[in-house]
DNA sequence: TGAAGTAATAACACTTTTGTTAGTAATGTT
DNA sequence: AACATTACTAACAAAAGTGTTATTACTTCA
């Protein structure tokens, strides 16, 4: 069997959807979106307590370029901008569930 | 509902499993235990090409510190150390597979 | 006129993660 | 006597991730 390339191990299917869990806040940003379904930036920081604005941006808008987020901006004076998952990223429900229900199972375990 | 502190967001059972996934090499560490059950160090070294040393001691401590990696020393010369997964260990791979899955069909889905 | 509100952006600093290079101990093999 | 082998350790350097502070534009409300 062929070696694999550090490349195939960087770029296989696992990392590629740890791009959008990993990290201090993905999650929570997921969490909150999942759960409120749609929100403006604002309620958005509200509803995690002590993320920083660079974080929060950075974070949306790199969930954004993967798909897994939809930005809708209103033209109206304060700006409106909602935030909420698309489809795909609703799809990561299920995958969020596994790695939580194993944290769970780990913490009971270990005590 | 009260809210939810920061010790709450990062301590909860998603960042707890996630302890053991994330980064760039425990994957592949993970991956070749589960594959190929035991391993001596210096397997481990060759069969993940570009890990440093550094890399792969840090990560092997870390998960043995979790109780994820068993780690077995022989008082041969030279030194014989061999490492598996725990039974808590191996209970990762249902979670991995359907985070490799999410991935999988992510990159069907964006092309 | 001035303050309040929203959704950001930019510059800089700090922390954590990862990489690089060099070296150690012990013994069997050449 | 020198060398190869294994499983590391330590010091330092670079890169990535995260935090802090200040600032912007625009309009409505007081």
């Amino acid at each position: 069997m062929r070696e694999k390339t550090l490349e195939e191990y960087l770029n296989c299917p696992f990392h590629l959807a740890m791009n959008t869990l990993e990290g201090k806040w993905k999650f929570a940003i997921l969490y909150v979106l999942l759960d409120k379904g749609t929100l403006r930036y604002k309620e958005l920081e509200r509803a995690i307590p002590d993320i920083s604005t660079r974080m929060l941006v950075k974070e949306l808008k790199h969930l954004e370029a993967k798909g897994v987020v939809n930005r809708k901006a209103y033209a109206t004076v304060p700006p409106t901008v909602e935030y909420s998952l698309s489809t795909i990223g609703k799809s990561l429900k299920p995958v969020i569930d596994s790695i939580s229900d194993w944290g769970k199972m780990y913490a009971k375990a270990v005590g």
